[in-house]
Order: structure tokens, then C-alpha cells, then sequence
DNA sequence: TTGTAAGCGTTATCAA
DNA sequence: TTGATAACGCTTACAA
């Protein structure tokens, strides 16, 4: 086969010697240099196809200060809600010519600024950051890196920080006004409290459709849900104050904290959605699988992943592209039904 | 800030001309070169941190050869199988200095060839490819890649091709020898026609244990499963033969497939597992979601993906890694009890 | 239209 | 122990 040890790669200059010109014709055959007659161009691609000639983007890179490639710097590829976020970010960078170099912290503030510091090594063009509650704007990486950097889901973004981000208050909204529609008034919210700026958020939207339902708000369907960020115990454990307090619906911080709560109707024979309607926030795999199948408010992850990329590209043009804050869509199952 | 636009990073060069020395001084300074003074090399790397000084990998990559990059191609980042693996792939990559370039193919060959052909022009040191059933040992992309290739789960390894691969016969064994021990005697296997190899495999390990533990086949309890491959359905649509043919367990190709015949029980209220017992393979997420969450045998995906960098590492030291075939592990849930 | 030569940031070989 | 110099593969003035 080709692959003889160490063989190295043809180079525009094998090309030339064969074709017996200079280099830089060469060069400019395979560009789309208009100073190059047609008939040379022809014959020296036609060659440099023969020959296996494949361009070093190493090369390039070192001339022209690019090297078309983006860092993701995530917590966690597997991670529910990566996933999708990481394919829209392949997307926008393949059809814009980037590559795409994966960097993940594993929710260490140590490997994140390693992390950050290979890619400014190997002179990334742009990084996207999926919200690790690590890189904020206080972080002493993100102010020394030159590349621009997008942040998606950032909680408090600050003074000229690039954030993509889902509307929290409007997909929260469009969780209650669900309900609502479907005939239910006490309306319970379980929260989380280890992410208090999008939980004040979602709350806010909460409480908005109630009002503009002319639903009275009632403090005792608001739960706080766990300090440390277990959610789906808090969704589990807020089954008891919610029935107490009256509520035939709840809406949760997010789809783990759903499906906590569902399995806890599971074991207390509280009939979903007979008894109880639930409505969560995500839309990760799992809320799919859930049973029931859980009613959820999708975050557009694919979107989000495509929006920071071609957020990094104007940036790259010199452009100020503006934050963008994108709409949640209510996904209904079989959590939820008529009061 | 730092964020001056445009701002040229600093060079070995610039180093040189603070420091009041050649710049290959300085390069040997940075490095762990034998031949320099102490007292220079502290004065010179402390130098280089006052500047702000980060060496750049693209012009170290133009005179090593070595670009300290795998490629990745896999079909999808967001399948259910996909994360873990890369997680292991990047960890891998990590401890040995090396960064981890992503590709999807999104299941098409020229997607995936255009991957390939992208890889090839970075110049990247080595390729992890997921059975992509794409890039098979046929596949033109394989043959003209100068860099070690290591395939995950190639069902049909060519010769001379590297491969990390789960024990599919292993496994089935383990899962039928969980439900023996349960005292199940009429135990079902449901499959997968698009997935002829690994189906085979699986199944001779299902007959293998059968016959171990004395219980005569019986080809009634065996399903062929979908042959386009929706697992899911197949799985739903087995449970008819399943309890005609007296089975009081059921071991699935693989976790689809098992939530699948799941969600036909639910259907038609055959309690699981006090009717029948249901096994999987591979422990997606959604198997710990599913309801009862579902017994089945675990795909070591990290491992895997450890495994196949560090096979492409030994291929660019210049050995010869034999292909590994790991063991796969019983995870039993709440989907089997005793007969 | 094509060729020559310098430069991108680093490493490595050879002298000094 | 340090310094010149060439080399890596390509692009791009500038010259021819």
C-alpha cells in the first residue's frame, strides 16, 4: 500500500521539480490566483492529483496566522446535554472550512485552564465554552487568550463577554401557559438552587403567566430544590410539599428534576398524569425515555452550538455580533393532561 | 486587556532580543536541552513568562513532523454510544500531550471521506474511527492515510487492520448465565438483522451458555429482529413470539431492542420482571432511565476509547499492539428476578 | 505569466 | 556554553 514508513508527503516542490516550474507557480495553480495562465493551472493540478499532493495546513497556518480550527471546552462529552450542542458547533465550523479540537475539564477548574492553555499553544482561531460554571468572566484564562471567545449558557455574563443563551423566562412561560391551558390552577415550581441567576429566571417566567392568566401566586407551590445540585432527589423530595400544598401540575427547574419527581409518584402510586401533571426543562435524551414520557421545554442545543460558532466567525471578520438569547420550545408528551 | 487586536504573539525571537541572546539559545532554554547554562536557562524562562511567551505548536509541528493531534471520526457525537468513548479518547490524549480533533460523518461517506481528507491535510498523527460501518477495511479513505488508524467496534476487521473491540459472545454469556442462575429455563434471544457479525456473536454466546448449563436450544425463543435496523421496534414486536413461544426471559441484541419489548410490556401489561425478564446490551443512559431500569452488560465505551489511543500511540512508537477484544460487564437492574 | 527570495516560529546541525 | 545557519512547506511581494 502507500503506506510505506515515514514516507513524506509530496510537496509543492516535488510538483515543481516534476513540472518544471518554480514553486510559486505551483502555488498559485492551486489557489485561485488570477496570474497564472489557464493551461498551467490545468496541467499543474492535473499533476499534483497524480502525484497524491496533499496541502500541509501546518504550513499554511504558520503563513498566514490561521488555522482554522475552534476549541470546545466543555465539562463532559457525555455530559446529557452536550451532545447535540457539540454537533451544531461541528456543524458551523465544517461548513465554514474549521475544524473542531475538543477540550474537556471534567468539571476541574485545573484542566480547564490547561485546556485552555493548549489551545492558545496550537493558535486556535476562536474557542466556544459550553458554561462550566468555571471559565466566567473573572477567570484569569479568559482574559489572556487573544482568540475570541463565545460562551454559551453563561449565568452572569459580564462587561463585553459573547453569550449564546436560551430564553429561560420565555421557555418557562410557555411551560405555565401549557398548563394553564389545560385547565390547571395550582401550579407548583420546583427549583434549583445551585444555579440561581436561570432559576430566578425560569421562576420569573413562571410567575409572569400566572399573572397574566390572573392566577394569584401562592409561596407555598414555590419549592427551592436542592442547594448542591442534586436535582433529581430535590424533584423526588418536593412530590410530598407539592401534594400538600394542593398542587395538581408542577413545573421543574429542569428534566432531572422531572424525572425525580416522577419516579417518586412511582413509588407513592401518584398516578402521572392523572393525578399529577409535570412539565420539565431540557428536553435531554432521557426525558424521551422517561415513563411517561416526559413533557419538557427543549433548549435548541444544536442551535446553540451553531449560533457560538458563527459567533466566533464575525468576531474573526472584526464584526460585534450581538448576544443572542434563544427560544425554548414546549415538547408535550405524557406528563401532562387536563386538570 | 491582553486583547489588543491583532496583537502578533511573542517569539523565541523577541525573547532574544531582551535576553541579549541568540534566539537558539533561548529555544534550548525552553526546552530540556542538555547544553545550557543554568544560570542562563532560569534567566531566560523567566524571561519568557514576564513576555507572556506561548510557543507555538503550528511552527513546532512544521520542522517535528509531529503535530500531537488524533483525529476522531465517529458517525455521531450525540449517539447514545458516543460520548463515553470520546471522554476516553480525550483522556488518553491528554495524559500523552496530545489533542483530539473531532469529526462527524453523520452517517454519510463523503462526509466521512471529506473528514479523512481534512484530517489529512492537518496532518495529524494518528486516527480513532467508531464503526462507522463506513469506513471499512474496503473504505478508499483507509488505504491512503499515512497515519496509524485504529477502528472501535469494526464488525469485520480486514487484515492488518488495528482494531478495539467489545467481546460480544462474553457478554451474551454472562447475561444468559444471569438469567439461568434465576432459574429461567425458556429464555428468549431477540437480534438485530442489520448487525450481522456482532448478532452472530452475541448469539453464540446465548447458545454457548445455554449449552453450559445444559438446557437444549430451542430456535422457537430465537428473533431475528428488524432487519433495517430499528432496534425498537423490533423489540416491541418480539413480545408476541416472546410469551407464544413460553419464554420467561429475554436477552435483547441490545438496549434499543430491550426498551423496546419494555415498552410493549407496558403496553400489554406484562409485568416486568415478574412475567418476564428482560436483559440488554451496551448500558446506554437510557437504560438506567428506562422503567424498571433495565439489567444488561456494559460496553466498556470509556475503556474503549482509552484503549484505541493508546494503540495508536504504540503504532507511532513503531510497535506492533496486538488488537485487544474487551471483556464486557454484567450491570443488573431491576428488570430480572427469579423464575 | 512566471521566477526569485524572504518570511512565518521553531528545531537542529555545525562552528565558534 | 553559545551563535549562525539551514530547514520544515507554504505564501507573497517584487523582479524578470
Amino acid at each position: 500500500l502507500t503506506n510505506e514508513p515515514d514516507a513524506m508527503p509530496v510537496s509543492i516542490y516535488d510538483i515543481a521539480k516534476q513540472a518544471n516550474v518554480s514553486p510559486s507557480t505551483v502555488s498559485r495553480a492551486l489557489q485561485d490566483h488570477p496570474r497564472i495562465a489557464a493551461e498551467t493551472k490545468r496541467r499543474i493540478v492535473a499533476l499534483a492529483g497524480a502525484m497524491g499532493y496533499v496541502p500541509s495546513a501546518v504550513a499554511r497556518s504558520l503563513t498566514s496566522n490561521q488555522t482554522w480550527t475552534i476549541g470546545v471546552v466543555l465539562a463532559s462529552v457525555s455530559d446529557p446535554f452536550t451532545g447535540r450542542v457539540v454537533e451544531g458547533v461541528e456543524q458551523a465550523a465544517l461548513e465554514a472550512g474549521f475544524g473542531v479540537l475538543l477540550s474537556t475539564s471534567q468539571y476541574s477548574r485545573e484542566r480547564e485552564a490547561a485546556a485552555v492553555e493548549a489551545l492558545r499553544r496550537r493558535r486556535i482561531d476562536g474557542i466556544v465554552v459550553m458554561s462550566s460554571h468555571l471559565f466566567a468572566r473573572s477567570s484569569p484564562a479568559a482574559s489572556q487568550v487573544a482568540a475570541p471567545v463565545v460562551v454559551i449558557n453563561e449565568q452572569d455574563p459580564g462587561e463585553g463577554q459573547h453569550v449564546v443563551s436560551v430564553d429561560d423566562a420565555q421557555g418557562a412561560w410557555t411551560a405555565v401557559e401549557h398548563l394553564l391551558a389545560l385547565g390547571h390552577r395550582r401550579i407548583g415550581y420546583v427549583g434549583a438552587g445551585d444555579r440561581p441567576k436561570s432559576n430566578r429566571s425560569r421562576l420569573r417566567g413562571f410567575h409572569a403567566a400566572l399573572a397574566a392568566a390572573g392566577v394569584p401566586p401562592d409561596a407555598v407551590l414555590v419549592l427551592p430544590g436542592d442547594a448542591q445540585g442534586d436535582h433529581a432527589r430535590a424533584g423526588a423530595e418536593s412530590l410530598g410539599p407539592l401534594l400538600a400544598a394542593g398542587a395538581t401540575a408542577a413545573f421543574c427547574y429542569n428534566d432531572a428534576t422531572a424525572i425525580g419527581l416522577l419516579s417518586a409518584c412511582y413509588a407513592r402510586r401518584v398516578a402521572v398524569p392523572a393525578d399529577l401533571s409535570v412539565v420539565g426543562f431540557d428536553d435531554i435524551d432521557a426525558a424521551a425515555y422517561s415513563v411517561p414520557p416526559l413533557t419538557t421545554v427543549r433548549q435548541p442545543r444544536f442551535e446553540m452550538g451553531r449560533r457560538a460558532v458563527q459567533m466566533v466567525l464575525a468576531l474573526l471578520r472584526g464584526e460585534q455580533p450581538p448576544n443572542e438569547r434563544l427560544a425554548a420550545e414546549l415538547v408535550v408528551r405524557d406528563t401532562t393532561a387536563p386538570h
